[in-house]
DNA sequence: ATGGGGACATAGGCTGAGGTTATGAGTGCC
DNA sequence: GGCACTCATAACCTCAGCCTATGTCCCCAT
């Protein structure tokens, strides 16, 4: 099996002397990720005619013409300078080339998908048949994935979302603005039932480029402990967690760099500023791209309970428990 | 802090009512995923306007108008319903909404840049300073990461990719029509130096709702090995370390599902169909948005080596070099 | 052999999303 | 009070992408 360029690349030139002309031409070639890759529609119409093996009927379900399906998987092929698929009288496959860039749209597509779920959470408020009130961890990482999955098994349940800290979100609940929480933390807040559907784990991570990524044996606590680091600001819940474990080696060093969002953490973690301290939600993609790796580290515990709540006495029923059902078995 | 939609939700049944109107109504409320999600241009302009704190600055780094940064941003907000940016004065800051729907948007954002710099190899052929081949897994989910990794360490080198089985790698690089080539494998294709850059390991997966999703111990290798599993065709590289690996332990059972594809196995599996096994690096969307959880199993060598190889004597230099310095430190 | 049906490609015409420039209006600083 | 910065509005333009209609190729069934 082999996959390569093999389209000629002809205008490739004319697009990109033509993007952006009139505004800002101090830069340098700055063409915008819009413009070199595919958007959404071409690269779904790319799943549909790898999964149905026509244009045409990728052309249907995607509720368009073949004609618009066929021009329009041209063009990508023309901007990407690869033929993705081998047309035939009766039918298209693939090429080798096609296979591997249809899974790199995929995972373009999937996280779509989850943006698309989070959204209309996000959207649809109190007229929901279901109500979900979560940490903010948790909404941006996990909520979107069960949100897929509460849609797959259950279609038609209308789900919002608020997103807030623990102590916000059990509110929440106990004035009954919301059917169903999900906070992390050491202790179920007070005046509520709940249950725990999984753990989030603290790890410690650097740049692939950082000396930690190449050593061989785990990193003492107290070698963690002496070092700066990279961190969220103190109170972030992640800060204390790691505070507290790190106690009985010789406490938190002063950090390297105090940092507002966890976006910011990464980024410069990822840019080789040092090791950082992360929840592992947040460095998934970082860790399949290979921008950051997990440095292993000994004999501490850097756990944390993730924890679906509800109002005492008032078991979750009805859609409630459909996603209850689906948030247990992590970690 | 708190994130809810906030905005009004006017304009949407006129949306819904115009997509896929003349061709195709037999379906049901079919509307492709397309039109629900902003366009990429859309998604970087937030993350712009995140980072930057300013449409306007935003606009010039996207070398586009003001004006279009601020209609562009409106539209979006009124297609997801929700106020995303608090506009004022001097400046602009994301709502609570808005934090939450960029870093959503990141994640399609940094997939499209993984897209983007995978289909750029496979564009560039013989004209590129570092040609790589690369066995299908490697080429799918690491490769993307290392060449943006090595965009941003050396800017200007371009990488041309070949994807194929490890057989065809080797005889590529004997050839010498590749510089650097990437197998999986237990051994060193002969003739070829190499080294270790990280290991793959085999995992089992189910969906949430299968019975060993909920199990408390590991599963024993005699119950993996008598279970039907879905799995690759024979001959696959995954099929065959699973096959060596229960080798000992009675020999894998009759498979539940035999499917051509990495793809389709993720499917059968995500639908609950039963247990599969594939490498991990396949599986970490689906682990991530919780489609899939691993089952732990005891007691058995799931491993198998990623290697980087080159023609013997030839040590990599120059760009190859730095790409190989990239992908040390896995597994 | 011959017509039917499915596949993709080509041609010509329309619409609208998104771009531009020009301008207005609010805020803070010197 | 002007200047520098923000964002919003208005009026216009262009082209990407859609449609329908038609052509060509291939396979199969009559």
């Amino acid at each position: 099996m082999s996959a390569e360029g093999s389209g000629d690349a002809r205008g490739r030139a004319g697009r990109a002397g033509r993007a952006g002309r009139r505004a800002g031409d101090e830069g340098a070639a700055r063409v915008p990720l819009a413009h070199r890759v595919p958007d959404l529609g071409a690269l779904e119409l790319l799943l549909f005619v790898a999964r149905l093996g026509s244009l045409g009927r990728a052309a249907r379900e995607m509720g368009i013409s073949q004609p618009a399906a066929s021009s329009r998987l041209r063009a990508m092929e023309r901007q990407l300078g690869v033929v993705l698929v081998e047309r035939s009288p009766r039918g298209s496959r693939l090429t080798d080339a096609g296979a591997l860039v249809t899974d790199w749209a995929r995972r373009i597509v999937e996280a779509a998908e989850a943006f698309d779920a989070g959204a209309h959470a996000l959207r649809d408020r109190r007229d929901s048949r279901l109500r979900v009130a979560a940490s903010m961890t948790i909404a941006e990482y996990l909520l979107p994935g069960w949100l897929i999955a509460l849609r797959g098994g259950r279609p038609g349940t209308a789900v919002s979302l608020y997103a807030a800290n623990s102590s916000v979100v059990a509110q929440r609940l106990r004035e009954g603005a919301a059917d169903l929480g999900f906070v992390e933390g050491t202790d179920a807040p007070a005046g509520l039932d709940g249950a725990i559907i999984g753990h989030d784990r603290l790890v410690v991570v650097t740049a692939p480029s950082h000396p930690w990524a190449r050593r061989r044996g785990p990193v003492a606590p107290e070698e963690l402990a002496a070092t700066p680091l990279i961190l969220r600001e103190r109170g972030s819940g992640t800060r204390q967690v790691l505070d507290a474990a790190l106690r009985a080696h010789g406490g938190l060093a002063e950090p390297l760099l105090e940092l507002a969002s966890t976006t910011a953490v990464k980024s410069a973690a990822v840019s080789g500023a040092g090791p950082a301290v992360l929840s592992e939600l947040a460095v998934g993609d970082e860790f399949s791209t290979r921008r950051l790796v997990e440095v292993p580290v000994d004999g501490v515990r850097l756990r944390r309970d993730l924890r679906a709540v509800w109002p005492v006495g008032e078991r979750p029923a009805g859609p409630a428990r459909d996603l209850l059902g689906l948030t247990r078995g992590r970690g």
